[in-house]
DNA sequence: CTGAAAGCGCTTACAG
DNA sequence: CTGAAAGCGCTTACAG
């Protein structure tokens, strides 16, 4: 009653074979391989020595199996056009590595469905799952909490109060650009806006408006955007096109901004910043490549890997820790695209930032 | 004897409990979602809807250990800032989402060791490895053909004779970039160069030379590079800073096109492609941004893509196909950093795309 | 068409 | 410290 094997090209090598070569249980092999105390030197070493000889290493679907704990972590991206997301992936993927996890990947499909995405993040019982596309319905999150799988909000936060979720501060980050952009003597501004849905486009715009209302400003004009290029084309077309248009257009993510600032630029004959100023958000790469010189404000990517890695391992490891939302502190990063105000700014890391008249304890 | 489990936080529901629920046995449940052709449709209702009820979905891990297939491919891959990567990546995932494929994703960490990772990769049991970065050893590629996993490189070739590998076109690329900018009437030739030890830049450069020299044009200046931007930048400065500069410079990605070009424009103040033209290659997104409109020999990634996945496919699902290298032809599009020849360009799918003579049946 | 049972390759409580 | 054995959740040949 054997099971018939698809013709497996080489049967791989087993614990048993191992145990077999090295003349203990099979008990044994698995124990010094899952390093566990009480295997005597003699022992280790025999079974070292005949895993070596037979090119042996554990298989991480049976132990996952009786574990129940597969160490994979599920992540759920899209956009990858967007600089951003493969900084996080990387940074995200070394940081995992490091503590035994591996990442498997799922992507949207064009259609942006999500449910077929959903079946198999069930499927391979992954032990928690890091959603970092805005667009991808809170439903999935819901559906693995049921499934008693942890999920992380990503650069995103959740419908649910208290899901676990790691964000820049976007709130703050737009309120940041409307106090410099105002202090820097702008008077006409504009907003390009990320998908609608996201709650990242929410807050980013929240504090842009409260940023402006606060110091007295008008609302800016707005043209909706999906955080990708043509978007943030058509978006800029329609502000400048205006007869009377803004001198400075916040973007929602640093790809819109260049998308702005390149329409800007060769269809319009603007000077920027003489005629525009203008700010993305993020920091990616390209911000800094000479051509741009983007003003921005800078979601850390590194601090925010390193919470959503913490968030994990607290939900894997231990018991007390309850889900939570964190929140990662950026810094307006000023460049070329934008005119200045003539004080707050600093320097730290070699970078000119901007620092709000309340954050700082300088006088003039 | 029962295995104290890890405190779970609930146990997932299996083919047991549906098969206790809808009161058929569990080897009825698991044909039920193997899709086995003798079923009954009574007895198929009844699981689905029992497994409805209990929120079941079969587990994937325990259906590699039986079947030995994880349908999990591994893919290793380093360079994410290389915007070319992203796109494989995205592309890749979608093309075996829809096989029924998933991506374990493993990156390179700092040092660059992969031995850590060859670890991972034969313990998780993945089907089948994609090889996407340039600076892993083949050494890795070897162990785990040795282990039975078929291994794909992309974008790479391997030192192994008749290895499977998708590759554009890398000499023939370098070659007609040799054309064209012969052709444009450049007289002083550069190449920077992309990391030494891969295969790309071998070819890449190989071509770009032996054009060179089969239209009786002396050898390119050379400076090395590592595929970044921080070399591409230090061998532009080297390249520019010589008493008789190149009019013409070939580097061997995109990313270090743009690099180069940046140097030029701020450092040393010339006009691109008046003082100096530069040509990139892989064709990535950025190389079509206003600011760059980059002449750039294009590889396509959604047929390499293709081409990989078949090359994965063959291997698993067919005992016929040995593995073998595929080159995927590319073409040199043509934008705006280069200075032109009077003929020999053609307009395909809104491109400007360079003929070399021997391909085009036009007369003059 | 359907069920009972073996077995994939591990981990781990139990007994010595 | 060590081994025999149960069991993780499936697939599938076998028998009916």
């Amino acid at each position: 009653m054997t099971v018939k094997r698809p013709d497996s090209p080489k049967r791989r090598v087993t614990s048993t074979d191992v145990a077999a070569l090295a003349n203990v249980s099979q008990s044994a092999v698995s124990r010094v391989f899952a390093h566990h105390p009480s295997v005597s030197d003699k022992m280790r070493r025999a079974v070292l020595e005949a895993a070596r000889t037979l090119g042996y290493r554990p298989n991480a679907i049976a132990r996952s199996l009786i574990t129940q704990r597969s160490r994979i972590i599920g992540v759920a991206m899209a956009y990858l056009d967007n600089q951003f997301y493969p900084e996080v992936l990387q940074s995200l993927s070394r940081a995992l590595q490091a503590y035994g996890y591996q990442i498997l990947l799922f992507t949207a499909d064009e259609t942006g469905a999500a449910d077929p995405m959903l079946e198999q993040v069930l499927s391979y019982q992954v032990d928690a799952l890091l959603l970092a596309s805005v667009s991808l319905s809170s439903h999935i999150a819901e559906e693995c909490e049921l499934a008693g799988i942890p999920v992380i909000m990503f650069n995103r936060t959740s419908s649910t109060p208290g899901a676990a979720s790691v964000t820049g501060d976007n709130f703050a980050g737009g309120r940041q650009v409307a106090e410099f952009l105002v202090a820097g003597g702008h008077q006409r501004f504009a907003y390009i806006a990320g998908a609608a849905e996201s709650s990242t486009n929410r807050d980013r715009e929240a504090g842009f408006c409260a940023g402006l209302a606060a110091l007295g400003m008008a609302q800016p004009m707005r043209v909706p955007g999906q955080y990708d290029w043509q978007s943030a084309q058509a978006g800029t077309r329609l502000l400048l096109g205006r007869p009377t248009r803004p001198d400075a257009i916040f973007a929602a993510s640093d790809l819109m901004a260049i998308a702005c600032l390149e329409v800007a630029r060769t269809e319009f004959g603007l000077s920027v910043p003489h005629d525009l100023s203008i700010v993305g958000f993020d920091d990616v790469g390209v911000a800094r490549w000479p051509s741009y010189q983007l003003t921005s404000f800078a979601q850390p990517v590194e601090a925010m890997v390193s919470a959503a890695v913490t968030l994990i391992l607290e939900r894997l490891e231990s018991l007390a820790a309850p889900p939570r939302p964190i929140v990662i502190p950026g810094r307006l990063i000023v460049r070329q695209t934008t005119r200045h105000p003539a004080q707050g700014l600093v320097v730290e890391d070699g970078e000119r930032v901007w620092r709000t008249p309340s954050e700082t304890t300088e006088g003039p």
